[in-house]
DNA sequence: TTGTGCTACCGTACTTTGTACGCCTTACTT
DNA sequence: AAGTAAGGCGTACAAAGTACGGTAGCACAA
């Protein structure tokens, strides 16, 4: 009676990537630490994939498809671009510890193009120029990933870390001292939606002086 | 007569790691490329540093010393902030690609602890609520971080190689089509300060209503 | 002059990680 | 029954970080 291990597939090595990678980070994700979870010995998984890289690849893939997979939604320009960049933001904190990946990754994916194929119809079709369309994309985007690195430093260098290496010096900082904790409290969803709408009506605003 | 290098000094070690990082990224800089930057065999390095990462620590640590040595200039406070955070945008641009080092390690400096007192104090001093402080706080370092990794992304990732994985589709991707090479041309700078400028007066409207 | 100790530097070797290469086993086909 | 392809494995090597124990040159006291 043999122990018989699920089959080892492309998607299951993806999701036990990703798992290692949510729970431990990326520099936690290697060939053997993975092969081991999947129960199999290192070489095994590239029958699967060519090398390491290709995983990773995969990884960004799976993600981007989960989160940008489907999005048409009705409504106004900005409804719709907020809608868009939702999405986005909701990639980038469902998985903040394969941000570096999904940066280089993800409109290099089918779906990340896609999903940027449907951005820039919304802005076009609103009026916007090419160029003003590209500059609402960079900066959403910028926006929008730098949120996500925030989530990935405070993952990484938790608050507790931080105040250590204060104690001692609270003298030089007073006012750091009076902030103090709220540092590391933050309604992220809600400052995003708010910088998201504070931007938005300011491209509007820039749409109706030109057009 | 014997050639007779440059002394191996902390400073020099920094130099050296920061030049390799600036020209090649972060992972082309190893202990071996290090020493041989420097005519040193690879254990030299070890009498200055404890380790790798207390080198990337100390050229973290010299990159914030150098964009936010000194900031303390007058005017209202939006124009205080706008000063602060145009270093860090600064710091950013100087060197995308120690970028990942700047976000664990900046806010661990001396220099990079004097900034964060500074903010503070301009944004208490201001009428803002610690809690709001620590907001106004949150949401510009994340939007000038974002632009960081967006101008790393450009350097890793560069528009033709993205441009050359469409070839082929452009049928699937109208709208792209139309914005095209539009999206790698960016005055990011201009952008930034908007963004800023957008984000500020937000914060002040709110202070205002609260205040 | 000789010993003592300190600073800067180096050689060797071990560990971790990615992966090239070729073998073995299983299951299905003919 | 024999062939064959897919999936899995064992061995081995290269790149990179670094532990450990030197050595060489200099300063200075006895």
């Amino acid at each position: 009676m043999a122990i018989t291990r699920e089959p080892l597939t492309r998607l299951r090595i993806v999701e036990l990537a990703l798992g290692i990678i949510d729970t431990e980070g990326l520099s936690a994700l290697n060939m053997r630490r993975l092969a081991a979870a999947a129960g199999v010995q290192p070489m095994s998984l590239y029958h699967h994939f060519p090398n390491k890289d290709a995983i990773l690849g995969a990884v960004a893939e799976s993600i981007a498809g989960a989160a940008l997979g489907d999005q048409r939604a009705a409504g106004t320009w900005q409804e719709r671009t907020r809608l868009l960049f939702a999405g986005l933001y909701e990639l980038v904190q469902a998985h903040p510890r394969a941000l570096p990946l999904i940066t280089t990754g993800v409109l290099r994916t089918p779906s990340g193009r896609h999903w940027m194929e449907e951005l820039m119809g919304v802005l076009l079709e609103a009026g916007f120029t090419p160029d003003a369309a590209a500059r609402v994309y960079h900066l959403l985007g910028a926006f929008t990933l730098g949120l996500g690195y925030a989530q990935l430093l405070s993952l990484e260098v938790p608050a507790e870390t931080i105040i250590g290496e204060l104690t001692g010096h609270w003298a030089d900082y007073p006012n750091l001292l009076r902030v103090g904790l709220q540092l590391a409290i933050w309604d992220q969803p809600a400052d995003f939606a708010t910088g998201l709408d504070v931007l938005l009506e300011r491209f509007a605003k820039e749409l109706g002086e030109a057009g």
